[in-house]
DNA sequence: TCACTCTTGAAAGATATTTTCGGATCCGGG
DNA sequence: CCCGGATCCGAAAATATCTTTCAAGAGTGA
């Protein structure tokens, strides 16, 4: 695995700590054993460990000073100290605030009603990580993109391919020219027609689906604003990504695949984008929507 | 020396932060002019001293390193490290202080940030509103339809249609047999084919789509059991379905389709339905799920 | 098994913080 | 006006903390 940091973040100074729970989460996959054993620790007593320098923190994972910062890079700080400043700032928030209310797994006997509230409870977590891990100003480029493209295509498959379609049609009700592929050769037949200008969006939650990554590679190199909506900020889709847009990942379980939180959080961001163009165009986008609305009045019945 | 905590502050942040611009106050008198600079600086910004150095604070206020690190001890701290962790704290807290702005809608002159945090709390109210509506025993009942079928058939155009197409691939990756149809002429073709002991789904937030109740009738006609996902518990779909599943409505404004709130709505519907159905096929859902997981790894590059 | 990459911690190197120490300033009294 | 003593202050040394480097060890695929 290569390691890709620092050019990443960097952009946007303050990161909001209620974050770090869930961007432990969403890293974790790309940190070796000792870092996650490291930001577990970190994330399950914030306060405690604020209180710590980076040799006490080592040894209470029972790990090395240069693991602890390198931990804290993965996490998007510069180092340790900048981690610990976070920390202590969450301390303070959660103190303050409301307890963070601890959910379990849906069971193979819960009743259904208890499905109900936990799904629920999951899925507002999930897009409340989401809204704060997002990147408000990759997500503004994208927009700004999206906004003057000649054209977009957006690639996904699986549960991805639906939002892909689900930001088609909303683009397409606003006038843009957009079109979802979830047939690995057609995209990249369609890609390689892209050029500057025009705009190619690749959604994937593993970051690592090679049918999204080939089209998004062929409309990079073709010179179009490419976007990556993925959960794995590092993953293999991001080399070809001008901007990337992070999605949350919730813990996942036997009986809660991780594709229902991913679409939930992949759905937001798909949402944001939406209303962004929609309001950087909105002379075109407010007549466009109406009158998509007059059009389907028409197939209700009275 | 090493860093002794322990003792002063048997818990984090033993001053609440709050205190701060008091207690600068209460201890001026005791403090020399230039530690008074420096204490009047921290109270004032927080957030801003936080991200200082000792040598940047004492730049900042032209003093010294010394005379910093005095003031610190004066104001409580140990040392300046301490301060500093509890400034962080203090802005941390701050900030998230004035959160709630979020009752208005989305404007079309919103910063991007706004839209995001609007959003996602909107989503959030959305799923909080379906759970509370949901009737249990509606959804336990469509429930024990489904894990009976021979085969599912669900219709949904539009919008409703992806999420149609969301319980499909779900409901398949559980060894069920699923359709989705988006076409209403094949969709009442295939609607002919149902007999009792089969499952129709109509999805349809506005209770009234043609295209969608047609098929669902056909269904109902030949003994299969039909539920509806619908937001209109009231609409001409609910005439020809056995079990209807009420998905909730938000307020919706110009830049803010209903087909937006409806959608987060419909999917929980969904995933619970999937869950429910998963629980009561345990013993065939679980190795299928993991077997389409397996699946799944190789269309991922290393 | 070998060659290779990835992971890890020890220790060197760089920063930041704390302490020390002597000069500067202030003040009251001679 | 000048002096002695007390206080205040900052430069620089001393220490603690953080970061980087580097080589050994673990793991992995050929």
């Amino acid at each position: 695995m290569k390691e890709i940091f620092g050019s990443a973040s960097g952009s946007t100074g303050s990161t909001p700590p209620a974050a770090l729970a869930a961007k432990v989460r969403t890293l974790a996959p790309s940190m070796t054993r000792s870092m996650q054993r490291v930001a577990e620790t970190v994330a399950a007593d914030p306060a405690g460990c604020a209180a710590l320098t980076v040799t006490g923190l080592a040894e209470l994972t029972g790990t090395s000073e240069a693991t602890v910062v390198r931990t804290a890079r993965i996490l998007g700080y510069p180092g340790y100290r900048d981690l610990r400043l976070a920390l202590a700032g969450l301390a303070a928030q959660q103190q303050s605030g409301r307890a963070p209310a601890l959910t379990t797994d849906i069971a193979v006997d819960d009743p259904i009603a208890d499905v109900v509230a936990k799904l629920a409870y999951d899925e507002q977590q999930t897009l409340a990580d989401t809204a704060a891990g997002l990147d408000t100003a990759q997500l503004g480029a994208a927009v700004t993109a999206l906004a003057g493209a000649r054209r977009t295509d957006i690639y996904g498959v699986g549960a991805s391919g639906l939002v892909a379609q689900d930001l088609t049609q909303k683009l397409l009700r606003i006038g843009l020219i957009a079109h979802a592929h979830s047939d690995p050769h057609l995209a990249v037949t369609n890609a390689v027609q892209l050029k500057a200008g025009d705009v190619a969006i690749a959604i994937t939650h593993s970051g690592s689906t090679g049918d999204v990554i080939e089209p998004l590679r062929v409309a990079f190199e073709h010179g179009a604003t490419t976007v990556a909506i993925t959960g794995r900020p590092d993953g293999a889709v991001t080399q070809y990504a001008d901007h990337i847009l992070t999605t949350s990942t919730a813990r996942e379980s036997e009986l809660r695949p991780a594709a229902m939180s991913s679409r939930t959080s992949q759905l937001l961001v798909v949402d944001c984008l939406f209303i962004g163009v929609a309001q950087r165009t909105y002379d075109q986008a407010a007549p466009a929507l109406s009158a998509s609305y007059e059009a389907l009045a028409h197939r209700h019945r009275r």
